[in-house]
DNA sequence: CATTTGACTTTGA
DNA sequence: TTCAAAGCCAAAT
């Protein structure tokens, strides 16, 4: 069965406030190093009754979703900045400071 | 069952 | 960091 969704919503939603997660690195953590599609697709799948902080989940390069998701990746990058992330002129979220590393607490 | 598509990553230049 | 090409995974057609 694909507990692997279910996986991938887990971690999304342990993301914490102000920081952001890579595709790669949670299909890493689930142990698909490349499965950062599938994450994608985990997320495209993803019910809203969960809340899961998807806009806290972005590519390696920093950049949102695209704007087919959210209907604007100002919307995303405004709760981003509203959560303490910061974004460079680029548009592009500085992800040496912000992104995630997960704690060995947080592997559940 | 084969092909295409997609919220991606990695490697090399 | 950017450009181009190849790779990998799951769902849709």
């Amino acid at each position: 069965m694909d507990n692997f969704f279910h996986r991938v919503y887990k971690i999304v939603a342990k993301i914490p406030k102000g920081k952001v997660a890579t595709y790669g690195q949670i299909a890493s953590i689930l142990g698909h190093p490349k499965g950062a599609r599938t994450v994608g697709w985990a997320m495209q799948s993803a019910p809203s009754h969960l809340n899961l902080p998807c806009h806290r989940v972005v590519n390696r390069l920093g950049e949102m979703a695209p704007e087919h998701i959210f209907g604007d990746k100002r919307y995303q990058q405004a709760l981003l900045e509203i959560e303490g992330v910061t974004f460079k002129e680029d548009g592009c979220i500085d992800m040496k400071k912000h992104q995630w590393i997960m704690d060995d607490e947080e592997f559940l």
